[in-house]
DNA sequence: GGTCGTTTAATACGAACGTTTGATATTAAA
DNA sequence: TTTAATATCAAACGTTCGTATTAAACGACC
């Protein structure tokens, strides 16, 4: 329950620590909270039954330690990238920020089956907000928006209405957003697409529905 | 006065069904499948515990016949609302078809909560999809995206490419799907809005976004 | 060697779950 | 008056849930 002296102790400890947060990220992101019991996450991470509640106290605070140790390293790191590849870019231009969103929040080093299991994570927030909810909206969606806003105006200074940026902002979320998680849908509506060129036709569609969305289409193609 | 044993025996039985399924449409709602217990829903019933069992069989029938008697019905008076109001307009342009069907979506005789009800439901499908989310795909969103496709192909006969106009069409739908859902989370953030006007910006907003986004802004107004 | 933190195993608990049952009304037709 | 069908009820069913409690075993370090 607490933790080791020394650093070799808690190396095993770490392990079913780890194989249960694991396990449970998965298993609640494909099932949801409720659908996924005590029993089936710790016979999925080969432990004891007893573990979970040894480690996390009970099942409600491990399913809190998965955003925490999980979804917010994670989400850190799609923001670092979109502020990496916006910083990359030079010119702090509309078609910059846009991209270097979409791009950070479609592709990067994640894998898909991580990239999806990260969105359903959420969405079962936005569908059935807990604690988690406040955990993620104050730590990654509330710096994420007004990270957007300012680089926004930054870019379009002629937009003189934050109303009007607000709404600009939160309209390239939910693009992005969105077809994050329905990507699944629309290749299935779609179909017989390569799935690489597909994930980049995407972007370019996002980015140029985006662009032209606020106002600042047509002005340079990367 | 003498009524048929049909219409009485119905008119009863129909009377706690119709119960039944008023709360337990709200309480999956804001709640969750597996987060509502039948004597949740039938202690809001006010009916006894076994009464789900006896109209429904089970739970899982229960709230398939939601979807089946409540939300269908509704996604088919928005449907049908949307296409009114295409027609009402007279001209295929690309602002009718994009505003007609904002306007289906965000306004109506549909009260706010019904109205959130109705996409809580559905958002609940989308991250955990189960046997309703087929009926929903089937009956509702095949339709409504075809049928978008080709009104938007018909306003814009420029756009030849079909790949192209499958892409906008989901991203229309997905402004006015996420807008509907992120409202509450939206007035939040830009606080100090008169709610009946901030929903006028929000269609003017979506609107606008999405004419520009499919490249046919700056139009017509209305 | 002993100690401590960690993990296993087995078992138990009370509560809540979905579902079933059998009795009891109610009603209309036979 | 009887029959049959329908609806509602209290009570109980068997199961699974989250959680707790033991005792024993293991590895790492003082």
């Amino acid at each position: 329950m607490k933790k080791s002296s020394l650093e070799s102790a808690n190396h095993k400890n770490e392990l079913t620590r780890e194989r249960i947060l694991d396990e449970a990220e998965a298993l609640f992101a494909s099932n949801g909270y409720h659908a996924v019991s005590v029993r089936e996450i710790t016979r999925a991470a080969r432990c004891n039954l007893a573990a979970v509640n040894y480690h996390f106290g009970n099942k409600q605070n491990l399913y809190l330690e998965v955003f925490r140790s999980r979804w917010l390293p994670r989400a850190s790191r799609i923001h670092r990238n979109f502020r990496k590849s916006l910083k990359n870019n030079g010119n702090l231009s509309p078609n910059a920020v846009v991209r270097s969103l979409a791009r950070a929040f479609l592709e990067g080093p994640m894998s898909d089956e991580e990239r999806m299991r990260h969105h359903k994570l959420i969405f079962g927030e936005f569908a059935q907000p807990t604690q988690a909810f406040e955990l993620v909206a104050d730590q990654v969606l509330k710096p994420l928006f007004t990270n957007l806003m300012t680089d926004l105006k930054t870019a379009m200074p002629d937009t003189t209405r934050d109303k009007q940026l607000a709404l600009n902002a939160f309209s390239i979320l939910a693009m992005v957003l969105y077809f994050n998680l329905a990507r699944p849908l629309i290749t299935r509506v779609l179909d017989g697409h390569d799935e690489l060129d597909f994930k980049d036709r995407l972007i370019d569609h996002i980015v140029e529905f985006s662009l032209n969305g606020i106002g600042a289409g047509e002005e340079e193609v990367k």
